[in-house]
Formats: structure tokens, sequence, C-alpha cells
DNA sequence: GACCTGCTGCGGATTG
């Protein structure tokens, strides 16, 4: 205890929360505690805590608030935690439970699996710690709106968990405007703690917890030293196509699943680890394999599936088998368990096909290597063994390269920062259709003031917003009574009072499976599955017995055979700028990272001769067939603004990440067609999303006019000065 | 050419 003894910050805490450190054998506070202590009691500004999990940013932020709150008791919600799983949520509950019940403060969770009697009881005691969901704040808001004033009159802190899983979301403006309405109703500001992990940008994590107001909102990141990280990239090659006597199509008997399935049985058996898959359909493909090579070998299974699917039964199926520390267990996972779920200790990260991100890579990393051990992250890559007619994105062996680049940029400490600029108009309708809910009616001028001039929604012009009410009302969500005020119409009702309301995001229509009355998950509905057909689901085979579209469920039995469902595929995560110019960089050294194994060596070296041999150091666009290619290096955004561009100056374009193809064109009509664009004005991102084909893509946009979604769309996807900046660089003599 | 997240009130049956 000597050096919480000699630690000015602990000195300040409550002598009940001293003891209460003491009693958990806490030699001393960590470096975010002892930092945010201090700043949390003063209470006089905003602050965000940065750290991995795992950390004690949790105990960093609720040492000191607890403490704050066990000196001056007062009536109402004293501190209101939002949180963006339930899971997080019970699992802090357990976490603070202990330490609030020694002060004497109640501790609330609210969340959807929350028994409606707590609720209740909440409602009529509003008092202590209240940690809830955005979509339960929400429906505090329409359902009990003249009481949100008397609920949060006290209100001292304001928590935001995992803040980083918000920033540049729909939820994460819905969780804004919440905070700011919150504001407004208490007429007084409450300072804002964030809880994040650690950032590349920290200001836009500021300005997102405190917007218009981000100076002054004080960063406390951690100093502890930087991880040691083992790294491995093994290469592997998938055979082409051969073809039986029947000219039909089949895979070669060797293929690359079956080889990194071997490895990863030999490699990661006997210990806990995270295997992250690109995709929900590749976990079950996997999940499968390695149940059946332990079966083969006749040992207990030691690898589960993990996926959003996957119902909370066989999910929480896998997180025990992690969590428990008698027998080692694995699981195969999308992002669901990138997030600060409490998994316990873990060996070693294996990631399937080239990352999705940065950020994304850095998040999985994190989970590996607790207490001072190494982080270990293998990556298993794939790519196709090259025929004459291989496309050029095979032949540049692209998903190692931007592995690499990934790896490299990781190692920089750098990542994609989130996008600030999206007008996010969809969860402006639901804020304006819950305004008017909680307070039965609202004139036009304060929504404007409360939303959009002095609140979250600041990126609006007036004339947008005059135009989403008139695209509201003549869509029948609001309508004027005669005094002037804003209430609601007859679809506004039907849309607010229907539980479905309080979410920002939508959700696909889903068949449940079911095996034997258990439901094992969801399937999207459009898939195409008849009875007595084969299923992998779990990580185990089943065949189907009854489809009953009126229940909309699926029953199967266990069965020898089957294969993935195609769940519906959403869009692809956009790569980032940096990313391609660092694969632009990879391409045309020499240097071999010493984490690759000999084949993935090989492949580097096959990527680096058919970048010279197409000489792309120096060629910005070439000629494949009857089109053309154009190599801007630059991120997804960008590709697809030059693409619109393109488009709108009557050209047919495909975007391959790598390339952007310009069909049946010449190189010099190419060249003809980026001169007369770097000599002209591009046209408005509004402009060129009109030419986007489904402009409705969330939530509320069935409700707003063509103009606005074309505005909608521009601020959330396309970048115009990119793509005018990276025309005139296409042109630079070289 | 990917992934993920969330949700109320009420009616009716059952149990102590």
């Amino acid at each position: 205890m000597e050096g919480s003894q000699e630690s000015l910050a602990f000195r300040e805490l409550d002598q009940r929360i001293q003891r209460w450190i003491w009693s958990q054998g806490w030699n001393e506070l960590r470096d975010i505690q002892e930092a945010a202590i201090p700043l949390i009691l003063a209470a006089e500004t905003d602050v965000i805590i940065a750290a991995a999990t795992a950390r004690g940013k949790t105990e960093a932020a609720f040492l000191p608030i607890l403490s704050a709150l066990a000196r001056r008791p007062d009536a109402g919600v004293r501190t209101l935690c939002v949180s963006p799983l339930k899971a997080l949520i019970n699992d802090q509950f357990r976490r603070l439970e202990g330490l609030c019940s020694d002060l004497g403060i109640p501790l609330y969770r609210w969340h959807g699996d929350v028994p409606a009697s707590f609720k209740k009881k909440l409602l009529r005691h509003p008092e202590g710690v209240l940690v809830i969901t955005p979509e339960s704040l929400e429906a505090l808001f329409v359902l009990h709106g003249s009481q949100v004033g008397s609920l949060f009159e006290g209100l001292a802190y304001a928590v935001i968990d995992e803040l980083h899983a918000f920033i540049g979301t729909e939820r994460g403006r819905q969780l804004q405007s919440q905070l700011h309405r919150l504001e407004l109703v208490i007429a007084r500001r409450v300072p804002r703690i964030g809880l994040s992990a650690t950032l590349g940008d920290m200001n836009l994590a500021r300005e997102f917890l405190r917007p218009g107001g981000s100076a002054a909102v004080r960063c406390v990141e951690s100093s502890a030293s930087r991880q040691e990280v083992r790294l491995q990239v093994r290469g592997y090659r998938r055979a082409a196509e051969l073809k039986d006597q029947l000219g039909a199509a089949r895979e070669a008997a060797e293929a690359p699943e079956g080889e990194i399935a071997s490895h990863l049985f030999t490699t990661l058996r006997g210990t806990t680890n995270l295997v992250f898959a690109n995709s929900r359909a590749i976990v079950e493909q996997y999940a499968d394999r390695l149940r059946r090579l332990c079966k083969d070998l006749g040992v207990p299974n030691e690898f589960w599936p993990h996926h959003g699917n996957l119902s909370k039964g066989l999910r929480e199926e896998t997180e025990a088998a992690l969590k428990d520390r008698s027998r080692p267990g694995t699981a195969i996972c999308t992002t669901t368990l990138e997030l600060g779920i409490d998994i316990g200790a873990i060996a070693s990260i294996a990631q399937i096909g080239a990352p999705p991100s940065v950020s994304s890579t850095r998040q999985r990393l994190g989970r590996s290597g607790r207490g001072g051990g190494p982080a270990v992250l293998r990556a298993y890559i794939v790519e196709r063994e090259l025929q004459r007619d291989s496309p050029l994105g095979d032949a540049l062996r692209v998903q190692l390269i931007q592995t690499i680049a990934t790896i490299d940029l990781l190692l920089e400490r750098w990542c994609e920062p989130p996008l600030p600029v999206a007008l996010h108009l969809s969860t402006l309708v639901q804020q304006i259709l819950s305004l008017i809910a909680q307070h039965g009616a609202l004139r036009a001028a304060p929504a404007w003031r409360d939303l959009c001039e002095r609140g979250p929604f600041s990126s609006l012009r007036r004339e947008q917003f005059v135009g989403v009410l008139r695209s509201l009302s003549r869509h029948g969500l609001i309508q004027q009574d005669h005094s002037g005020e804003l209430v609601l119409g007859a679809v506004g009702e039907r849309l607010v009072n229907h539980y479905g309301f309080y979410a920002a995001f939508t959700s696909p229509d889903e068949y449940r499976i079911v095996a034997d009355g258990r439901v094992l998950g969801s399937m999207p509905v459009q898939i195409s599955l008849a009875v007595n057909g084969l299923l992998i689901f779990g990580g185990r085979r089943w065949r189907i017995v009854r489809i009953d579209p009126q229940q909309k469920t699926i029953d199967v039995q266990p069965a020898q055979g089957g294969r993935p469902p195609a769940f519906v595929p959403t869009e692809a995560p956009p790569v980032h700028d940096a990313l391609r110019r660092r694969m632009f960089e990879i391409f045309r050294e020499t240097a071999v990272p010493t984490y690759l194994t000999d084949r993935a060596m090989a492949l580097l070296a096959e990527g680096r001769d058919n970048f010279a041999r197409y000489r792309l150091a120096e060629v910005r666009w070439l000629a494949e067939g009857d089109a053309v290619l154009i190599f801007p290096w630059c991120g997804d955004r960008i590709l697809d603004t030059l693409g619109l561009w393109m488009r709108a100056l009557g050209r047919e374009t495909v975007s391959y990440g790598i390339a952007l193809c310009l069909a049946r064109t010449t190189e010099s009509e190419a060249g003809h067609l980026l001169e007369t664009m770097a000599a002209s004005e591009p046209p408005s991102g509004s402009e060129l999303a009109r030419a986007v084909a489904n402009l409705r893509r969330e939530k509320f946009h069935p409700y707003l006019d063509e103009d606005l979604l074309a505005d909608d769309y521009a601020t959330s996807r396309l970048d115009l000065a990119g793509a005018r900046e990276t025309v005139l660089r296409l042109l630079e003599p070289r």
C-alpha cells in the first residue's frame, strides 16, 4: 500500500473508497487512475480516459465519481453511464456492485433484458448510478418525457463507455443528441467522461465528446510501456480451378483451407485464443473443420464459433469456454469479440484473410498478451495460383501487400480516424420525432436551435432543416396544429409508438434456426433454403426438416454433411487513403519483412515482380483488353468519388479497389478524360450522389426527399477535395 | 465487396 499512501490522488479519494482499494490488495494506482482522479473530482471539465482493454479505465472513472457521490448525497440519478452492449453493462454492473453497496450508493442497470420491475423502481426513486444503452435512454425520453427533468435534476456526471465504438456512427450521433437534450432539460452542463480505446487522433474524440467545446476536454492516456508484438504472416496458394471430364469446375483436393485449419489446430490446441475471420460464413466453415479435427483425433472439442447471427445461448457457450481456466478453448469469431467483453487472458490472435482495417487489428491485438507477455498475431493469407489470364489484382498479391501495409501502420501506431462531417439525416429524423414525443409538441424555431444551431447536427444548413421538416410533413410523420406547433402525424404516431423506434440503425428480417426446441440463431429471409437441405450453423452440421414462413422459423436436425449459409453481405469496409499509399510504397521497396513465412516471401516477390513488369511505379494508367485501369493509389472514398465523377462525364467505371476500371477506352482517351477533369471544377457531391442507385440506406431515409438523401450520401461517402487532388497527382510528370 | 449493436407494454397462463 506504500504507493497508494504516497499518492496524492489516493489521498483525495473518500476514505471508504481508500479502504476498498486496500481490501482489493492493490499496491498502487495505475497511471491513468492517478491522472484521472483529480480531474474528475474537480468536475470542471470533460475528460477522456484512453487505454487498452483491461487497463483499469472503469476504476479510473468510477473511483473518483463514487467518491464525489458519497460525499455529497443528492436526489435523483447522480451518474449516467451509457454503454453500447448489454453484455458490457452486465460486466460493469458486476464490477461496481460491491463497491457501490459498501458506499450505500444504489446501482441500476437498464436494458432490454432487465425486468420492468427494476425500471419502475428507479422511476419511483431515482438515485445513484444508472448504466443504460442508448436505445433504452431513447425509450425513457419517449415514454417518460415529462419525468426526464426530475429524474436527472441531480446529475453530476455522464459517462460514455467504449467511446470509440460510437464515434462516426448513427448511434454515436444519437448519443450526442441525447446528452445535449438531457443538459437542455436540466438547464446545466454536466461533465462528460469518455472511456476509450487508444485512438489515432484524440482531437476527433474530444470533438465528439463535447461538440463545439473540444478545446477544454482533458485527455488522460495510458503511458504504459509499449507491448511487445510477435508477428507471423503465412502465405497460401489456391490452385487454379480444375475441370473434370464433364467440364464442371471443381476445387483442387489440396484446398488451402484444409492446410490452414490443420495449422490452426496444431498451433492453438491446448491454449486459449481468438481466430478472427472476415465473414460469418468463414467462421462457420472453420468452426466445423476444427471441431471435426478434434473428433477425428478422439479428443474433446476446443474450437467454438462466435458471430452476430448465433443465439445468445450459443455465444455464451463460447464465452464460457474462453473464460474457463481449467481447459483450453479457442473462439472462431467476427467483430463480436473485438469489444471489451470480459473473456480473460488470451494466448494469441489469428487473422484469416487480410485484416479489415488498422484500427480493428489494433483492437484485436489488444485482446492478447495480458499480464506483460507479448501479444501474438498470426495472419493467414490465401492468394490464387497465377494463370495466363489472371486478373492484375491477383498478380499483384493485393491481399498480402495490404496485410503488410496494415502491420506497418499498426507498428507506427497510426489508425483510421473516424469521419465527423456526415449529416446523419436519418438520426436527425429520429431525434425530431423523439423531441416531439418528449414534449408533446414542438415549435420549428427551438427545434432548429436545439438540434442544429447549438446541437449535434451543426453541419446542417437552415434550408436543409426546413427541407427535412417539409419531407416529414409530406410523409405524414409530423403536422402543424392550429397554433403553429409541430405534432406527430398519423405515420409518426405509428412509428414512435412501436418499440422498434428507439434504435437509430436498421436490422433485416430474419428466420430463427431451431434444433429440438432450442434456438441456435438467425439467418436473413432472402436465403433460398429447402427442406432436406444441409446446413452448417453454430459450427455443427444440420439437415433442414421444416421451414415455416409464418412463424419465420427453420427446424433442423443433426446431419453428416452441410455448408455454411450465405449470409446477406453488407457493404465492404472502405480502405483508407493512408493504407493504399503505404501499399504503393511497399510495392516499390525491396525490403522483406522478417515475419513472413517462405511462401509469403515468394508471394511478395511475385507481387513486386508483376508491379515492376507493368511499370506501375511510373505508369498511372494502362490498357487491359478494351478497358483502361487507372492506379491512383488512394482510399476507397476518393476512388468511389472519381468513379462517380467519370460517370457524370458519360463514362462507365468499376472500382477494383486497387484500380479504377474505365470500360471501352484507350489509354489516350483516359489521359484526355483526366485532363478534362483537371481543367474543370468537379460537380458538387450532391450532384454526383444523384446518380447513385439506392440512396435509402438508413432507417428513416424512406421519409426524406431525394435531394436531402443526395446531400446525406455526399457528406458520408464522398471526398471531392481528395478526388480533385488525386486527378492533379495522376497528371503530374514523373 | 464486412462486421456489429438495440427495443415496450400488455395480455394471458401459471404458481404460491
